[in-house]
DNA sequence: ATAATATTGTTGTAAATGCAACAAATTAAT
DNA sequence: ATTAATTTGTTGCATTTACAACAATATTAT
């Protein structure tokens, strides 16, 4: 890459990735918009990720679902005024903290979300091999690392 | 990858690279604060973007810059209110467009902070070999060629 | 010729995000 | 023992973002 090229932030890998990000929530939002599914994209990767860990504290659930305190907690909120979650409170390391957990009609309504959108991505025309992802996963699970050494995550 | 764990949104490419970009967006503010930046990143990259590709549409800017159309020209206003751009009616395919170009003021800002940000980045320890770095932009750049094609980015 | 459609930019508004401040409780420091 | 610092979650607010609607103009369709 010559000089010239590589100091404008066009040209960084910063702004590929950033540029590669919205493509990835705009296509995620309008298939959900577009396949009518009862849940947002941030409502259904909530309930997906607390499915996976079980009941895990509001703040290790905002490292997970890359939301700050404020947000996971207004999520939260919803999730529970629809039933779809019940909160408790609990200890870790000898510290108060709120958990959760879904409730039947949340773990009704994961499959069911999980199955549409399965058959959706299973209908895509071909995307990319399983070794472009691959390659594509430890790159940037590499680029990751690298920036997790120099960048404070206040949540 | 075994089917169980795909079927997370936790572990999709999508999630990885979504991670990845609000570590670079928070890194790079971060980085501005730290510095002290007469400008913030969003302003930085415009300027730097009209420096490249001279005089654009505000349509054209706003596609290079990953911002809509309204946050586009709300930018333009407040860099045109302090003087580091000039606006211009001008003619694109028979239309009336507005473009901009940078202003001396504006050549001057962008260089100095070009500097200060250079100088930053040239002292941060190893980061990732060039190898890596050309490894990662032809993963992704495959990758989002792929999205492209089902997205609809409505700028 | 008239109507429908498309392009560009602006305005307005609802929603999401970021962030500081706070409360409550625990741990560490002096 | 008292103070200071830390952790977790909430509240409030300013900023940013997303998106629909509109105005103005040009192109296309009938």
């Amino acid at each position: 890459m010559k000089l010239s090229e590589e100091k404008h932030y066009i040209n960084t890998i910063f702004y590929k990735v950033e540029q590669t990000a919205k493509y990835c929530k705009y296509l995620g939002n309008q298939v959900f918009q577009k396949l009518n599914m009862p849940l947002t994209l941030d409502e259904f990767s909530t309930l997906d990720t607390i499915k996976i860990y079980g009941e895990i504290c509001q703040r290790d659930l905002a490292k997970l679902i890359l939301k700050d305190r404020p947000s996971t907690g207004r999520i939260l909120n919803t999730l529970e005024e629809r039933g779809y979650i019940t909160r408790f409170v609990d200890t870790k390391n000898n510290r108060l903290v709120r958990k959760m957990s879904l409730t039947a009609e949340g773990e009704e309504i994961l499959t069911k979300a999980t199955k549409v959108l399965r058959k959706y991505v299973d209908n895509l025309p071909e995307f990319m091999t399983q070794d472009d992802i691959k390659q594509l996963e430890n790159s940037i699970q590499k680029f990751k690392q690298s920036l997790e050494k120099e960048v404070e995550m206040n949540i």
